[in-house]
RNA sequence: GGCGGCGUAGCCAAGUGGCUAAGGCAGAGGAUUGCAAAUCCUCGAUUCCCCGGUUCGAAUCCGGGCGCCGCCUCCA
């Protein structure tokens, strides 16, 4: 049974979909005002994730993940390099989709963005106008959040704490009638990009898109809506507040967060410049290693960001390869040769162990534990001796757990090619060690190490490899 | 000030009332190896930030400290 943590009831719930056998998912993407850091790419991966293992249960899942493509800062930075906006969005949205297909993430099934759904985001705001929740002030349309009882359930905030913290924060802005309230469309300014509407020439507000987009693809009541936990308040509380009050019926029954990714003890942040760039990230370390480091902490807890943790991710993950690989030498390629007809008694339990697991709130870090269980276990079956039918059936359970966290996919699927002059000077080295020159071996070893490959005695004999 | 969360071995990280407190990285010893690499075995928290309490029993629940983080303003 899958048990899904929502924000709302603040705690794990049975998973039980709004239609029987599918999944409707939104995950709030990003502002495409720069290019994608890692903190970014965690909402990409936990997305990935909680749509490959419903997938895995048995779910129709449709996923959507939308940009914002229209803001203040979009529209600057057009400004300053004199270029229209919607080049710098979709320089962005390229971006992001490039570090999607680098972690491993499976395309959405949809990608909508604020501009091209502005008749829907129009109609959206017309009908809490029409309800009386909201209201035109000198070309804005505020949602008045008073109009609202149930504002604040999600975050858990009282509307009175509000008024009082906003009180020293918010600049008073007298086209709104209470400083709580917020904009669902704004007037346009001189010289910005604007869309015709019956309130005169603006573009949407930040938080209506997200209903309006959400709804219409998944329809108004649907299962998992998820975020950053800095989308908790106000993104997400408005987001509720708008479409239930539109739509009158409940909006969302898991209400999904993920925990920030942190540098140096600071999240990562656009505004304040304190952030890794995913380009940076992606030229150092391979895709596995990133996509790892990201699963090997619970998806709602906070995650440092360091080299140091990387570095370690890149360790742990060569062991999965190497066993891959190992494999593939000692019993041929996958879905070739005669497999056994159940995985050993070891690897079954850890299979069993690995999908509670994830049955709990998709908890990675502990389903990688068992998965190193898996590993050590067909380590010992070989040292052992193994029969390769057992050995076949094992690493098939191997394969279908790390395609769950999309991992190692392609790892040991085909040998490597090694150049004809790396496999030569192994050649050359296994003379010199038969004539028990070792000198004259261990200086071909270091030759064969200065053209980025490595030699490992097996007992089959020598193996080339490439180093990473 | 209000709201939410966190504090587990050198580092990272599961575990949220009861078997020996997962797993990874780092480290030590051993097996294997000419030496390595890869792999396997063994070793580390008498204890879960501190202090009280509840309970037959607490890392896990309650109260109080201390420290850290996020949100309350655009932000995954």
């Amino acid at each position: 049974m899958l048990r899904i943590y929502d924000t709302q009831t603040g705690g794990k719930k049975e998973f039980v979909p709004v239609n029987e056998g599918r999944v409707g998912m939104y995950f709030c993407g990003m502002t495409v005002q720069s290019e994608p850091h890692v903190g970014h790419m965690r909402v990409a991966v936990v997305s990935d994730i909680f749509r490959r293992y419903l997938r895995y249960k048995g779910y129709d899942v449709t996923l959507v993940i939308n940009f914002t493509d229209i803001d203040d800062k979009i529209i600057e930075k057009a400004r300053e390099r004199g270029v229209d906006y919607q080049e710098i969005a979709q320089e962005n949205i390229d971006k992001f989709m490039e570090f999607l297909a680098f972690l491993g993430a499976e395309r959405a099934d949809h990608y909508p963005r604020a501009t091209e759904h502005i008749d829907d985001i129009i109609a959206f705001v017309e009908r809490l106008v029409e309800k009386g929740v909201a209201y035109e002030s000198g070309g804005d349309v505020y949602f008045e959040v008073g109009k609202w009882p149930d504002y604040g359930k999600l975050s858990k905030r009282r509307l009175e704490d509000l008024v009082a913290g906003a009180s020293e924060r918010v600049e008073l802005d007298d086209r709104k009638r209470n400083p709580e309230d917020f904009v669902l469309w704004k007037a346009a300014k001189e010289g910005e990009p604007s869309w015709n509407s019956p309130w005169g020439k603006g573009r949407p507000g930040w938080h209506i898109e997200c209903s309006a987009m959400s709804t219409k693809y998944l329809g108004e009541h649907f299962d998992i809506h998820g975020g950053g936990t800095e989308l908790i308040f106000p993104h997400h509380e408005n987001e509720i507040a708008q479409t239930e009050a539109a739509t009158g019926k409940p909006y969302v029954n898991y209400w999904v967060h993920h925990g920030l990714v942190n540098l140096v003890g600071e999240k990562m942040s656009k505004s304040t410049g304190h952030f890794k760039t995913m380009a940076e990230i992606s030229k150092r370390f391979p895709s596995d290693v990133v996509r790892f480091y990201l699963l090997s902490t619970h998806y709602r807890s906070e995650i440092e960001f360091s080299d140091e943790r990387l570095a370690e991710a890149e360790t742990a993950i060569e062991r999965f390869e190497n066993l891959f690989r190992t494999l593939e030498r000692l019993v041929g390629p996958e879905g070739e040769g005669e497999v056994a007809a159940g995985a050993s008694a070891a690897v079954a339990d850890a299979r069993r162990r690995f999908l509670e697991a994830m049955d709990d709130d998709l908890n990675t870090a502990q389903a990688i534990g068992h998965l190193f269980d898996v590993v050590r276990v067909i380590n010992q079956k070989i040292g052992s001796g193994a029969e390769k039918p057992v050995l076949r059936s094992d690493r098939a359970v191997l394969r279908e757990l790390s395609g769950i966290l999309g991992l190692l996919e392609g790892v040991g699927t085909a040998l490597e090619q090694v150049p004809a002059e790396v496999l030569e000077l192994v050649r050359a080295r296994t003379e010199a060690r038969e004539a028990r020159d070792w000198a004259l071996a261990d200086e071909v070893r270091d030759r064969i190490t200065a053209l980025g490959y490595r030699v490992e005695d097996t007992s089959e004999g020598p193996v080339a490899r490439k180093n990473k």
